[in-house]
Parts: C-alpha cells; structure tokens; sequence
DNA sequence: AGTGCGATTGACT
DNA sequence: GTCAATCGCACTA
C-alpha cells in the first residue's frame, strides 16, 4: 500500500441533503486522521441513518448541549461518548437546524495501521475498527473533535476512495429499542470489516 | 439535586 | 451465549 496519498476531501456540495441517501453514500469513502504520529485513514464498510422524526435519533427531542453539531450543515462531526465507555463519530446531515446524522459503525483499515494497533492495543486487523467505538479508539476521536468541518482538510475529514465499494446491503440498526425496525443500516456485503452478529449480515 | 439509561465493548460461563 | 463496567446527560421534581 502506498502512503503520504493526497486525499483531497469531499464537497460538501457532493453530499446528499437526505440522511439515508447520505448513509449509503458513505460507504466506500475515507476517513481521515491527522495524527502527530503520522496519517491513519480506512475506508467505511458501515453506517447508520438517524434520520428525521426518528425516535431512535439523538437529535429528536431538540437541540441539548451534547447533540447541538448533530444541527449543523451537513458534513459535520458529531461525537459522543456512549455508554460512558466509547466514543461514537456521526456525520451531520440535512440543513442546518435539523438534528439527524449518520453513524460511522466500521472501517477497513488503509493507512497508519501501525497506529491503530497502538491506540487500539489489538493486533488483528480485522478487529481495528469493527464496531463504533474501535473506530473512534483506533482513530482517536474524542469530543475536542466535535463539530468539525469534515468537508475540509483538518485533524479529520471525509475523501473519495479510488476503488469502488462492494454491493451494499442494507437492514435494522444495532443496538437501538426505538424505531427499530427501519432499514436504515448499510454495510458491505460479504466485508469481514462490517460489525454485528451474522445474523444481520446477508 | 437525584435518578435512570444508553447508537458498546470485552471478559467470562 | 450472558453480563458488568462506566459516566455524561436528559428528565423529573
């Protein structure tokens, strides 16, 4: 793999204003970190929509101090800290003013993956960045982070990929009770980078 | 001011 | 497969 690759970032005028259309959009693109040690970045292998009027979103009770970047224009960072133990990325969408997002679930790792296993303390590839919260530890994001412009090169941005994403599937959302059986999920089929039981592969 | 609860993870039976 | 850790925050009063 080559390395000290350009990744110019994404318009945000590429992004799509519907959170769903936005979600599955994301698959396939790049995350990237600048980090004093050097790049880290990995292609999304999976998503989730938190779109409007949905029960399930962070955003549906109104603007809090926690959520307010999940308000912002579309392609903005929006971390929290869930469970009190792992930190969650959510790219802002829709106008500014609506609170919806798009959860970054999973990464195939690309570049720095000898950082991610120093941030992560795992070895195994495949275990770098499946799941929300590895995602986060292996990139280390953190809350200085939220409300980032992941529209323009900084500390985190978003970039197009060179290859073409595999078939995406699409199905429920993990770990929610509310709203639950909406197929707002997206993931690459068959990519042993996606998170969740097998149950919800396919 | 007190309380209950997660958009998860890792350890364990 | 089950389950505890852990804490910021939203909600109630």
């Amino acid at each position: 793999m080559s390395h000290g690759e350009d990744h110019p970032p994404i318009a945000r005028s590429e992004l799509p204003d519907d959170t769903a259309a936005l979600a599955r959009f994301l698959i396939g693109k790049l995350v990237v970190r600048d980090l004093p040690e050097g790049m880290v970045s990995g292609r999304i292998v999976e998503t989730e929509a938190y779109v409007v009027g949905d029960a399930a979103g962070h955003g549906f009770r109104g603007m809090t101090p926690r959520n307010r970047s999940l308000f912002l224009e579309r392609g903005h960072a929006y971390v929290y800290l869930a469970y009190g133990v792992s930190m969650m990325l959510n790219v802002s969408s829709e106008a500014e003013g609506i609170g919806t997002g798009v959860l970054i679930r999973a990464l195939e790792p690309l570049e720095g993956i000898a950082i991610m296993r120093q941030n992560r303390g795992v070895e195994r590839l495949r275990d770098l960045a499946r799941g929300p919260g590895r995602l986060a530890a292996a990139l280390r994001i953190d809350r200085s982070l939220d409300g980032l412009d992941l529209c323009r090169k900084g500390p985190l941005w978003l970039a197009k990929d060179g290859q073409k994403a595999g078939e995406i599937g699409q199905g429920i959302r993990i770990g929610i009770t509310k709203d639950a059986d909406r197929l707002l999920r997206f993931y690459v089929r068959g990519s042993p980078f996606v998170s969740g039981p097998r149950s919800l592969q396919k």
